[in-house]
DNA sequence: AATGAATGAGGCTTCATTCAT
DNA sequence: AATGAATGAAGCCTCATTCAT
């Protein structure tokens, strides 16, 4: 049955979808063991169990390919994220499962994602496509805020000061992620809780209008 | 006289020390510019004006080169925190200083610290330097949190509690420093503020006990 | 017909392990004339007829690809001196047929093996080689003089000794083969000759117990 | 007194003859130590305490340094010989304190002369040094030989035989030298006096006109 | 007399990429 | 459809040698 034979590794005459993401999943695993540059095509298509000249017909130079790892972990982890969200919940709960969506994709792709994210932000050519995956999770959050501001009767909210405050919270998740995936034994719950604790205070009093000022300069 | 020949800006013959400073600010140009792998060290021989041999000759491998820019950017941002927070000021105004020394550094090294920053963190010889810095950093920091807790009148904080907010702290301001080094247009000062409200308001809030929980499991 | 198209001398496309033979060939040759450190990979590549990568990548650095000269030429050595040398032949005979065999494959390797020789000599992961392969030609000639020895009469010679002729004897042997690759014009059944005579009525002598004593201290 | 300055290690100033001869130890040790290629000129500065120019200006280039080197090493093994050979002694007697002569100096200067003998082989520009010193050494062999013959009545020798058995034993005993530069524990006089028997006697028959003969083609 | 500073040249090695079968 | 064979280009590093002081 075709299920078996999908099942186990074969390595010949595979249709090409299928070539695609035996090759996409050997990459990301050998660019996260090495980093973009320290990974060898070489190596790759050994892990791939397949020949290079091959690797170049289905997914083009090297760049294509880190290209192509970028993009489909990228849109798996907004897909994870946006499923956890839901659609009709209070926005602190939306707020929670989004940040347990995202720990929980990268403590769950330790390996794969957050070094491969790590990459792609230094290298040129893909931070684009980075930056383009992060604008629309900071455009999710930003949504999440805007509830947040509106159920609590704040109306005046400046958009500039949604989008930052949203833009801060990505940034502080990605940096948590980030060690996350140095540290096999961290719960990514945990670290959900935590970051949740301490931002949603935080907004909170600043949504409200409340401001810390320097009492100097 | 002597003096007017040492002072026109002759490239020749300059005395040790000198040559170094000038290899070390060509290094960190060029791997902020180019990432540590994509770095020649020919590239670097000709941003510092001088030949290959003499890198290796006064700085030792590629490596070496990269772990000494670390190292020296590195303890010129601890010096900057240090200096900025002062020594008897209240919790909240050493840590608003704190992150406007910190954030005016990167501002205004945003080329060199923040993307060789970048670099160091995937690079693993390079991260033990690296997490050896932040490590006193978070303490500085750890140092600042217990002194406000102790202020709000609060004596049973963990210190556990107190070390995890702090990392979370520097996380998030690693995070914004990352942004502000690829945004030239951007206030450091701003930055700074951002992060001292949107944390000072949460730390507080938490060590005071309050705490978010999930209306769901 | 494929056939003709194969025996024509073409240089494109070889099966590896034709390729190898030429690799080896060429740096036999490049390392004879050059000595081990003046020659460069490059100008192996060259007398190949290859590109250098193809080198690295059959053979791989330089220091195996020197190994796996001095291991294909001391095999060749050996056998060709066993392959002489015979089963079932007077002690004599034998020797006879194995300095023959020895200076004969040195005659007809001139530039190739004395050199490669002289080099693996010095060279401290070589040495290693070189020694085992001394060691077991060294033994094949103690038992031909072992068996001179039975055949003389006397049983009482010590193995140690044996051995101390034998080491003396290929030492000798080595010492004339290195001249006789400097010398294209001599013969080497010459030299063979020489050294039988030479050698084996000395050691007849010497084994018969006949010693020469110094007249002073 | 000048005779304790020149005891102590002094590296200032000293007279030029003085540090050409510091500067040849320094550099004999290290051409033994790492081999011609491998040998760095700074290695040989440092070695002799002195500045690479000195050396430069004093001795040459790396090649000059080697053949004077070569040369100085060369000379005192000679003169070691031939002071030890003596003029007035019968054949024999001469050989034997030849050969004592010869691996006495280079028991005494394993780690000088062997290795500086193994490296002048095979690099052509010293090769010609080499070949005239040894030259040399044969002629005095063949010396000792033609005196044996004469004593032992036979007058027909052939010179040119008496230089192929000249030319035999240097090379055996250059052998021998080489091994003994390897083993620091040998005795150099049992190296002498096993390659006196193993030489002389056998010797002395073929003199007398012995020979082994092959009973087959 | 002596040396720290400086470099041109060259060697080993690796890799992304393509060709011919 | 698939691959073994092949290479141009580039990078790190070292060294003999000289210059300017």
């Amino acid at each position: 049955m075709l299920a078996s034979v999908e099942a186990r590794p074969s390595f010949k005459r595979l249709p090409r979808a299928v070539r695609e993401q035996q090759m996409l999943d050997a990459a990301v695993r050998v660019f996260s063991r090495r980093g973009f540059h320290e990974a060898s095509m070489d190596e790759i298509a050994v892990e791939a169990g397949i020949s290079k000249p091959m690797v170049y017909a289905y997914l083009g130079s090297k760049d294509d390919l880190f290209r192509a790892c970028v993009n489909r972990e990228g849109t798996r982890l907004l897909e994870s994220i946006v499923a956890a969200v839901g659609d009709d919940l209070p926005a602190d709960e939306q707020l929670w499962r989004g940040l347990r969506g995202f720990f929980g994709f990268v403590g769950a792709h330790r390996e794969g994602w957050a070094v491969l994210y790590r990459q792609a932000k230094s290298r040129q050519p893909f931070a684009d496509d980075l930056a383009s995956l992060r604008a629309r999770i900071v455009e999710v959050v930003a949504g999440m805020l805007r509830k947040a501001v509106t159920q609590e009767g704040k109306t005046d909210a400046k958009d500039q000061d949604l989008t930052a405050s949203a833009y801060a919270l990505v940034g502080a998740a990605e940096s948590i992620a980030d060690w996350l995936a140095d540290h096999p034994e961290a719960d990514p719950d945990h670290s959900a809780a935590r970051l949740m604790n301490f931002t949603w205070l935080g907004a909170r009093q600043l949504l409200q209008g409340e401001l810390w000022q320097p009492s100097s300069a």
